[in-house]
DNA sequence: TCTTAAATGAGAATTATTCTTATCTAATTT
DNA sequence: AAATTAGATAAGAATAATTCTCATTTAAGA
């Protein structure tokens, strides 16, 4: 993703373009394995020092706001981001924290019409995700 | 469920049978709607008020490893518990802490016919669940 | 350029969870 | 029934991730 597409993504919703904001969703974009606060404050560490570890958490929530990105959960304790808006769905491995984004159209039409026509009882239902566990039989 | 069934489920999964134990098996089957560990911790000491924290979460380890209960993660940080093993899927309100359990056997069979058609390529599909995000339109 | 609301840095504070170690107890053996 | 012992617990210190506070800085519009 350019500089400049990043920029437009921060203008898009109201925010101010920024240093940190920007290292921020580059970093997102570029992690793209599902990285923790962790990970991307150390990735980021390389090039920008100096920016405070609670400035990517406050960044981070505000993504979370005007939906830049969203937060992946997994059964472990740690939390995870996920730059891709897009519906998909996760791959997780019972043996390793590896989790992969698993996009399949069918599958989504398939379990939307499912829902649409069955209907929950007392629930709307707004988006669903799938939670596939497993184990990956390649190397990452 | 009775003490002595969760006697019983204890001795059948090889663990010593302690006060503590039947305490914080019985709370998580009675506090049905998934509850973190400090609602757990809160339940048990009306009763057992010197019941140490540590040992709640060591005991909720225990039970994990011995798949007694399993964790739910949900969007905000909080680890939260389930006594259900049964495969379910889990219905979160967008707009409250609320998840409440789905069971739907038509839909499990549904996705289940579809992964074992299909096949992820280097995955290999063990279970799955599924999130789905909405509204309650009751009350809890 | 000036102004100001918003963003950031630094580090203290908080919170959930884990760890440590001495003590205790359930269940087995004598 | 008493002794044994592996495993479990209590208490509180330690840790780690995240949030908070507030003084300072900065982006972007006037």
């Amino acid at each position: 993703m350019k500089i400049t597409e990043i920029k437009n993504k921060l203008t898009d919703k109201g925010l101010k373009v920024t240093p940190q904001r920007i290292a921020i969703l580059e970093a997102i974009t570029e992690l793209h394995n599902h990285p923790t606060a962790e990970n991307i404050i150390d990735f980021i560490r390389e090039n920008h020092p100096n920016i405070a570890t609670g400035t990517v958490y406050k960044v981070l929530d505000t993504f979370l706001e005007k939906e830049l990105v969203k937060k992946v959960k997994t059964e472990k304790d740690i939390m995870r981001y996920d730059a891709i808006i897009e519906n998909h769905h996760h791959l997780y491995c019972k043996e390793s924290d590896r989790i992969e984004d698993y996009f399949d159209s069918e599958l989504n039409q398939l379990i939307e019409d499912y829902l649409k026509n069955k209907s929950i009882k007392n629930f709307e239902v707004d988006e669903f995700r799938l939670q596939i566990t497993g184990k990956f039989t390649n190397k990452n």
